[in-house]
DNA sequence: GAAGTCACCGCAATCGGTTGCTAATATATA
DNA sequence: TATATATTAGCAACCGATTGCGGTGACTTC
C-alpha cells in the first residue's frame, strides 16, 4: 500500500545529490564525506525515513520472512510453539507468516506453494494428519528451500528437525502406571501416519516388556483424530470388556479427557479404579478434576529450537551458496508432571 | 530467497520475444496474437513460472499482505479470531503477518512499527490491557494505513472496529443468576484500560438495578491482569466476608477458574453455596467439573468480519484514493451457554 | 500508388534501493 | 608545473514485472 513514504531519492533531491550518496550514506560506508553523511542522517531522521522492505526484498532476492505451517492454532500446544518461533524470528529480523492446514494434506499442498509463491526465505512445517506422501514437500525441497520440521515430521527427508523424545516420554508415562501397581494399562492411539504416534506406542510397548507384562492388542485402541470424542468411545469400549483395564495412557491430552469423561459416567473413581495419563500438558489438564497427570512437551522451546536452526541454515546459504549444512536433529526433553488422575497408590517422593 | 525461479525474461529469452510481450500474453492482453499467447503459455507451464510476487509488490505498492496484532496467541479466543482471520484473507489473495503483544505496551509500539516497515496493506489489531495512550497507533492511522480493531477497540479513533455486546452479554449473565435466586452477586473486575472491562461491569450493574438489587462496592473485586490466580486471590477475599456472596460473574473464564478452585478449596459447593458464570466460553470450560456457565463470544465470526471489513477498505482505497470508507461498527452478539455451574434450580427451559 | 487502418510487438521508464565502475576534485609528490 | 594518489560522489545497471507509447508490416481504401 502505498503510504506517500518517504524514500531516499527525496532524501537525494532535498540535499541536491544522488540517491546512491544517500544509500551509502546511511549505511555508513567509507567513501562518503562525514559532513554528507551527517547531512543525510540528519534529514532521515527528520522526515523519519524507513527503508522500503520490499524494494530490499527484491534486490537482494531475500524477505527475510520465514513461512509456519501447522496443524492447528488453536492447540495449545502449537500456539506455544508459534510464540517460541516469533520470540526468536523477531529478535533475528524475520517476519513470521502462518498458515493451518487444518489437519487437511490438501490445505498443506496449497499452503505450501502459497508460502513459495510469497518467496520465504525459509519454511517450519509440521505436517498434517493426513500426510502420507510427501511429493508436495519434495517438490518445495528440490528447489533448494530451507526447511526445518518440527514434532511432526517427515522422516525421509535430510532436513532438520526438532523432535520430542516421544518414546521415552511415553516410556516414563507407562512406567509410572506400573510403579503406581497398574497391572492392565490400555493405550489410545493416536492418528497412524504420524511418526509421533508410533514412537508413543512403542515406548508403551518398552515400558510393559520391562515388567514383564504382556502386551495385549484388545487394550491398544485406535484414536486416528485424536479427539474427546474418539477417547470417549474408546474408553468406553474398553469399559465394556470382561476385564477392565487398570490404567490408561493416552496419546494426546484430549483423548485423555473423553477417557475421563466416559470413566466418570460409567461411575467409576480416578485414578482408584482407573489411572489416566495424557501427553502435551495442554495448560487446562491442572485444572481437571481430578488434575491430569501429563507428558509436558516443551513447544516453546521447540519453536525457538526450530526457528534457530532455520535461520541459521537461511544464513549460511545467504553467504555462500554452494556450502550445505549438514541436517541436524534435535530431541527435546519430555518431563513427566505427576497429577492426581494417576496417583493409586499416593504422593511419593 | 534465490530459488533459481524461472521468470518472464526466461520465457522471453526462450521464445526469442520480449519481456512485455510475455507479460501481456500472461494476462491476455488483446495486443498479443493467439499464436503468440499459445505459445508462452504452453512454456509458462512446463517452466512451472510463478510471478515474483515482490516485484508484484513494489510495482503494484501493495503487499497484498495483512498484519494483525494480538495480546496472546495462546488464548483460544484470539487463534479462534485469528483463524477466522486467515479464512477470509487467504480466500481472497492475502497473506496474513502475526505478531504478540503480549500484553506489554513497549512490545505493542515495535509490533506496529514493524508491521508499517513491511509495508503491509492494512492492519487487525486488539490492544494490550496495558494501552491507555494511542499515539502510535493514531501515528499510523495518520500515514492513512486502513485498520480494523476488533474485540479490545481503540475507543476514539473513526476507525472501524468488531465488537461483541459485552454489555448485554454480561447483563445476561448476571440476569441468569438473579433468575437463579442469587441475592448477593460479585463481580471480578478485569483490566481497567480496556473498553471491554467497562462494558461487562456496566452490564453486570444494569442487571442489578433492574431488579432493584442494590450495588455493593465490596462486592466488585479488581482482577487486573484476568489470571486464574487473580481470580483465586479475588474470591478469597470474597470468602472472608462477613456476609459471602452466593454468586460470582467473572469478567474472564481464567478469573472463574480461579474463582472454582478458591471455592473449592474453601469446602464449599458449586453451584450450590456460590453460582459461577465466566465470559468467553473458552473450550475446555465444558470440561471442568462443574462444567462452567459462560458467555459465548463468536471468535470465527470476529476474526472474518473484521478482515472482511479491511479488506473491502484497502480495495477501496486502491482503486480511489479519494474516497475514504465510512467507519464501521459491527456489534457480534453474544450467547449464554448455561452449564451446571450455575443452575442452583437445576435445568430449566 | 499514396495514405490510412489495424494487428502485433518492443523500448524504456517505473517501483526503491544497492553497488561496480568511473569521473571529478583536491592534495601530495616528483 | 606535471603527474600520482586519495577522497568523494555520480552514472547506470540491476532485482522482476508492468505499461504508455511508439514502431513495423500487412492490408484496405480511394
Amino acid at each position: 500500500m502505498k503510504y506517500n513514504q518517504v524514500t531516499i531519492k527525496d532524501i537525494a533531491r532535498e540535499l541536491g545529490i544522488s540517491p546512491s550518496t544517500v544509500s551509502r550514506a546511511l549505511k555508513d560506508h567509507p567513501d562518503i564525506s562525514p559532513e554528507t553523511k551527517k547531512a543525510v542522517n540528519e534529514l532521515a531522521d527528520k522526515l523519519n525515513y524507513q527503508p522500503n522492505i520490499v524494494a530490499l526484498s527484491l534486490r537482494q532476492s531475500k524477505t527475510n520472512t520465514i513461512g509456519v505451517i501447522i496443524p492447528e492454532l488453536v492447540h495449545f500446544f502449537f500456539s506455544t510453539v508459534i510464540s517460541g518461533i516469533e520470540d526468536v524470528a523477531y529478535s533475528a529480523g524475520y517476519n513470521v507468516i502462518i498458515t493451518q492446514s487444518n489437519e487437511s494434506l490438501q490445505r498443506e499442498k496449497t499452503d505450501i506453494k502459497a508460502l513459495f509463491n510469497s518467496r520465504v526465505d525459509g519454511m517450519l512445517i509440521s505436517v498434517s494428519r493426513e500426510t502420507s506422501n510427501f511429493d508436495h514437500i519434495d517438490n518445495i525441497l528440490a528447489k533448494g528451500v530451507p526447511m526445518v520440521f518440527f514434532d511432526r515430521v517427515y522422516e525421509n527427508s535430510n532436513s532438520s528437525r526438532i523432535i520430542v523424545d516421544d518414546l521415552s516420554g511415553a516410556k516414563e508415562a507407562t512406567l509410572h502406571l506400573i510403579e503406581q501397581g497398574c497391572k492392565r494399562i490400555a493405550h489410545l492411539e493416536g492418528p497412524p501416519n504420524l511418526e509421533i504416534t508410533k514412537q508413543r506406542l512403542e515406548g508403551y510397548k518398552q515400558a510393559l516388556q520391562e515388567h514383564n507384562i504382556p502386551i495385549d492388542p484388545s487394550l491398544i485402541v485406535a484414536c486416528p483424530l485424536g479427539t474427546i470424542e474418539e477417547g470417549k468411545k474408546a474408553t468406553e469400549i474398553l469399559l465394556a470388556m470382561d476385564e477392565k483395564p487398570d490404567a490408561i495412557f493416552a496419546t494426546n491430552d484430549p483423548a485423555a479427557m473423553g477417557s475421563m469423561q466416559a470413566i466418570k459416567e460409567a461411575g467409576l473413581k480416578i485414578p482408584q479404579d482407573i489411572a489416566i495419563v495424557g501427553f502435551s500438558n495442554w495448560f487446562f489438564t491442572a485444572l481437571l478434576d481430578p488434575p491430569l497427570t501429563s507428558v509436558d512437551q516443551p513447544g516453546f522451546e521447540m519453536g525457538q529450537e526450530a526457528a534457530k536452526l532455520l535461520i541459521r541454515q537461511i544464513e549460511v546459504k545467504s553467504k555462500n551458496h554452494d556450502v550445505e549444512l549438514q541436517p541436524e536433529t534435535k530431541v527435546l526433553k519430555t518431563r513427566l508432571i505427576v497429577r492426581d488422575s494417576s496417583l493409586k497408590k499416593g504422593k511419593k517422593k
